[in-house]
DNA sequence: GCGTTACCAAACATATTGTTTGATAACATT
DNA sequence: AATGTTATCAAACAATATGTTTGGTAACGC
């Protein structure tokens, strides 16, 4: 790709990070978008369509390179998260999440982190929908196994934003251990079932 | 209040929930409210200063008068939610959601339910707060009770956004019987405790 | 070095916003 | 029923935002 092309999209992506920040996502313009990044509003309308596609694009790029890429790279060379327990990807994805703080809390801490927090579960069903206990123990009480899911995914997002709003202050592992309690037996692909989905408090307050 | 300020407010706010059914909020202009509601500019304009005034006093309206007003009138004449169990309020809210379908789904099924879903957040914190299982069982464990609470509202407003997608097919007994089981043990002001939790993890694993 | 391509400023038509005007009619009050 | 008040309206307004077109410049890949 031109290199210019590189230079212009990162300031674009950039600007935008900066500003919503500091204002809501409807309030910012293109008009805003353009000065801060210091670019022609051609160029603008050359890279993107709309001030939406700008946002999801940039979702869809956190997400993929910064957030999955991290645990492809180090976990396996499986693309897919088959592998690992939600105990061991979980902290994982929380670690990146902290890492990338700069770019993305200030998407997700005014009005508009709602729209990415969207993108952030549409990402997360499909990982998630293989940690759910399958037919024998959740089916059988008639939980539809998407209402399963959605209840994990929106609640690992909900976290998030609890979290953030907390300034990250708390580690991943411990917010891992909240996780994995309020999920109470729902999530029981981790093999060491019985520590995960209770208590370990003890362990993690030495 | 004069009859005339009801008329255009109510058309406004019928205008305004009727094309939240249609558009996403953002692409939403004061133009088209007034186009819709049938009112002059200078009228919308003396009624709410902008269109975000306009969605949150349509939601507070909502909570307000549809769904709690419903609660304290059937339940008792106290105006908190400290009389009644989980298993008492939930369907009831549930019934008064549904019954309101009309008012509600149309802001609740776009982009723009997310800011309506944090004012209904807002509002249920207050409620759950009571709910949350007090020291000895859940506090033990050192997870601080905001994260609770959080956790609990949050899953409350993403299953009602679930049931929606859903085209609220289920019953609110039903839902209710997926929240509390989802809730497992946090919640546990409900008397006939046994059955409202989740089940006895060693039921499960058989 | 050459052809391609991204960039930019400037100007553009169109649409939206929020305000001001002055006139009309519905309203509450007596 | 008469009166003073107030909500409504259309029309026009300036200011701003949107998205497109133009033609010229400079960086790029090969």
């Amino acid at each position: 790709m031109d290199r210019r092309q590189q230079k212009t999209r990162s300031a674009i992506f950039s600007a935008f990070s900066d500003l919503l920040s500091k204002k809501s996502y409807t309030k910012i313009t293109v008009q805003d978008i353009i000065d801060a990044a210091n670019v022609g509003r051609t160029t603008f309308y050359a890279h993107f369509e709309t001030k939406d596609e700008l946002l999801r694009e940039m979702c869809t790029e956190i997400f993929d390179h910064v957030i999955f890429d991290g645990l492809s790279a180090e976990s396996s060379h499986d693309y897919s998260f088959s592998t690992g327990t939600p105990r061991e990807i979980i902290p994982h994805i929380l670690f990146h999440l902290r890492d990338n703080r700069k770019n993305i809390v200030g998407i997700l801490s005014c009005e508009s982190g709602e729209l990415f927090l969207n993108y952030f579960k549409k990402y997360l069903n499909e990982l998630i929908s293989g940690w759910i206990l399958e037919p024998p123990a959740w089916q059988s009480r008639n939980i539809p196994k998407d209402f399963l899911i959605d209840h994990v995914s929106g609640s690992f997002v909900n976290m998030v934003q609890w979290w953030i709003r907390h300034n990250m202050t708390q580690s991943p592992e411990e917010l891992t251990a909240y996780f994995l309690s309020v999920m109470g037996p729902i999530l029981t692909m981790d093999p060491d079932a019985e520590t995960q989905s209770i208590v370990p408090v003890s362990r993690l307050k030495k």
